[in-house]
DNA sequence: GGTGATTTGGTACTTTAGTATGATTACCAA
DNA sequence: TTGGTAATCATACTAAAGTACCAAATCACC
């Protein structure tokens, strides 16, 4: 907020010289008209700059794509999808058939189906791919 | 923050303007003049906004804050952190064990102490956490 | 109405993960 | 020099994860 301020300040008092200048200079010679024109395309490139850093920042935090096309193209169903994204939770495979109400054998068969359609060893490796192939939620 | 832009903004286009009236009262009859300068301030803002947003992009994946204050606070000592960050890899125990050249055991020990210090239950519970606590790079 | 894919569940088994406990070495600061 | 901490390793155990194989119910699709 500060510095937001002190930005546009600095803006208006450079525009405010350049007002100045130009009519100070207007009469003794036409060079300045060039001047003026650099000067404010350096200006409004700088704010260019910098609103558009602003606006970015504030849409860091609401940016997560997931990437459901890929979801597809591995072949991962609607229910092993639903698993992965229980197991990048940290839960365990009694936890996950709780929460879902099914059995744990049920569980480790979509589990087990994951690990190969991701091309895993294990769940924790299976969690890193995911996230390279953005089909979970970070 | 977005009001103080605005009226900054505002604030501007109006320098702006009374600037273009003033030298419109020097040099009556000549407007294309002052298109130019308008039309030059627009083009260098799209520029400037244009120039931003690609710089952003690459620096995207290099931007990795890391809390390692988070992790001196937790009580993890250097090699635990080493064995942390080998498993949000999706590595294994003896994975572990070969890539840092120690035993399988001692990979127990460490991780051991991590689901303690993290507060997990499994592996993949101390991943998530750490990923919480900002002290793994993702 | 049959066909294929999904979802569900089970048993039996192997592997990996995690706990508990104890012990040795090394290093650093008081 | 001693006391604390970190790092190392081992054994023995329990718990969880993962594999293999099978089978039945469901569901969408032609």
């Amino acid at each position: 907020m500060k510095k937001t301020i002190f930005v546009f300040s600095a803006l208006i008092v450079a525009l405010l010289v350049l007002f100045q200048l130009s009519k100070y200079t207007y009469v003794s010679g036409d060079i300045s008209i060039e001047i003026v024109i650099a000067i404010i395309a350096i200006v409004f490139f700088i704010i260019g700059i910098y609103i558009n850093k602003r606006t970015l920042r504030k849409k860091k935090h609401s940016s997560n794509p997931i990437d459901f096309d890929k979801v597809e193209q591995l072949g991962i169903s609607k229910r092993e999808y639903e698993v992965l994204v229980q197991i990048s939770k940290g839960l365990s495979n009694k936890e996950i058939a709780d929460t879902l109400f099914i059995s744990e054998s049920t569980i480790k068969t979509h589990v087990s189906n994951l690990l190969v359609k991701l091309d895993a060893k294990r769940r924790t490796q299976a969690i890193q791919k995911a996230k390279e192939f953005q089909i979970i939620p970070f």
